[in-house]
DNA sequence: TTGTAAGCGTTATCAT
DNA sequence: ATGATAACGCTTACAA
């Protein structure tokens, strides 16, 4: 095309050129001083000299293609404003730092259009793995994930037999822990306020919650279960409608947003928590633990899920080949004041209670 | 090297190269036609079949390289845990995405040599830009930030004199408009529970709380001022520590996640908020909201300041000749149940009263 | 319209 | 130890 090769960049930064040609040496040994590897002391004097007379600031981009990696691990999460995610996302950054690798956080907002187009994008080449966790997945998505030209990770439920590493809980099970913690406690009237069923985690909170009940022998009123979206205002109006219509003495929600929004409808409702209504969460997120009543909740370990996304993935980095993986991280649940037979009390800590992780359905 | 130019790439995946071979057409032509522009609707065809049936996927770090653009654009925050900085980040993705361009998030812990790092690396060109909400600023970092590569906008109180782009809100003005209530409503002995000292917002809420104090006549108590982190459990244990010692009747808070720390400390305490003592948080985040009763807040405009931040490191990419700007956003007052005279309400709508900005200080 | 080849900025190979 | 140069995978000016 004409132009000549230049001292400077396009865009008038100084390039390893420039810091060659100004040093009097070749680009090579420009470049290998700049990478610490090998040249003579007065070699790196005279490059290390020049690369900081014009502040010389190498190019990733261009490292990278040659390279093969950018050191670079992307997450992609629905909602960031969910803190179950942050927390997932601490644990991930954790064991992504101890690689040397940082990592970056891209929010779909659930569109799922958006979260298969930043696979595109990102997954081509810009980092050098990425771990997703969708809450819909359709074909078109899946096979996305499958020919991603990056190591993926999905978190969360994916078929059977999809092959792509996976981690996952079992919030069929996590679901059953809050009903059986609550029946054992002398409820009868369990509401159910749970997200979208057109969603993966929704779908299966539904199943699990059916399924508590029938075990119980307790018989299903759908007067009792509501639904909306995985937000704070949507529990609290899904609670405020089912109040509106029936008498629960206890509300399993199917994630932490949901139940502070129906701790708050129920309140505001001059109902009084636990004595009158007990609320179990879901996610068991730093949220719960800061509501007062604090709410039992029921973990599906998102933080353990996180780290474990991540290892599998740094694994497969560094061996593409290795055969699709699946993890599975046990619910348990914590029981707090908002759920406690025993007055709200003011201490904040206390450890979960572990149920016994049950084989079985994990939809 | 030797290497002879192969028609894979080194890892095995198709190139330009591939689907041009097999297509029986030069890289040229079916780089046109895989970017839509030119081609017969002969070579059209061939390329498109070639493409589709290797599975072509073109390389971004290397189509990077040629076009000096990424599409992407970065956010780095302190804690991504912080409600704010959600806000903050929606406003900022809605005018980034409108620029068809992805928004990617870095939490940086507040560790500021893991920032400068990012920084350094991010900006290396990963990135077509940043925009970064430093809550600690050393000379280091000032340096790193005016030197970068790619556009930066710091969100934050920055020196006068930082030749960068810079949006900011008046943080003494909205201790202000938070006392300025507390004394209208009749509190008397207002408490303070501050970030950390050696934190930009934590030195100017310190000094718009003695301010406000001093411009009201009441005599400064430092016990009733407590110092924590921004965080939940150091506004809960900071409160602990105040109540211990002395007895407000009102709680300025400098950040929501604090507000609520001190709300359940006083309701834990058997304090009636707001009878006995009112709270009012700052940030006006969903969080305020969200609590029973809610929280007052100051509202320090974060979308409003992140979507300007957008707006001028969109600008700035575009043409980064422009000359430094800054830009202010004034903070305004939200009064709800927590420090209102009247009873909780539970209705959770309700518009941010809105004072007028105080021009002057603005540290 | 098409192919050839230069070039993006870097690293790595090879011969010196 | 050093320098010339090929390559990373892509886009694009230019000539045909």
């Amino acid at each position: 095309m004409g132009r000549k090769r230049l001292q400077e960049s396009v865009d008038g930064r100084p390039t390893v050129h420039t810091v060659a040609a100004r040093a009097g040496v070749s680009i090579a040994s420009a470049s290998r001083v700049l990478n610490g590897v090998g040249g003579s002391p007065e070699t790196i004097r005279k490059v290390r000299a020049a690369a900081a007379e014009v502040g010389y600031v190498p190019n990733a981009i261009a490292r990278s293609l040659q390279s093969q990696r950018t050191g670079l691990v992307a997450l992609a999460v629905e909602d960031i404003g969910n803190p179950v995610y942050v927390e997932m996302m601490r644990a991930i950054e954790a064991v992504v730092a101890s690689s040397g690798r940082q990592l970056l956080v891209h929010a779909t907002g659930g569109r799922i259009d958006n979260e298969t187009a930043l696979l595109r994008r990102l997954a081509n080449r810009y980092v050098d793995g990425m771990i997703v966790s969708p809450i819909r997945v359709t074909d078109d998505h899946l096979t996305a994930l499958v020919d991603s030209p990056v190591p993926v990770v999905v978190v969360g439920q994916l078929g059977a037999d999809a092959a792509v590493d996976n981690v996952r809980t079992d919030s069929r099970h996590g679901v059953a822990l809050a009903v059986d913690h609550l029946v054992a406690t002398g409820r009868h009237r369990i509401g159910f306020v749970n997200g979208p069923l057109d969603t993966v985690p929704g779908t299966a909170r539904d199943a699990g919650f059916r399924a508590a009940l029938t075990h119980h022998g307790i018989p299903l009123d759908e007067d009792l279960i509501e639904v909306g979206d995985f937000q704070y205002a949507a529990g609290r109006e899904a609670t405020q409608r089912l109040l509106a219509r029936t008498d629960p003495d206890a509300l399993v929600c199917a994630n932490d947003l949901i139940a502070v929004g129906a701790l708050h409808a129920l309140l505001a409702a001059g109902r009084r928590v636990p004595q009158d209504v007990a609320v179990v969460g879901m996610d068991d997120t730093e949220l719960a633990r800061m509501m007062f009543p604090q709410l039992s909740s029921v973990s599906l370990g998102s933080a353990e899920r996180g780290r474990r996304a991540a290892e599998l993935l740094l694994q497969r980095i560094a061996d593409p080949s290795l055969p699709p993986r699946r993890e599975q991280v046990p619910p348990s649940l914590a029981i707090r004041a908002s759920s406690g037979t025993t007055l709200p009390a003011p201490r904040p800590a206390d450890p979960p209670t572990n149920h016994p992780s049950s084989e079985g359905v994990t939809s």
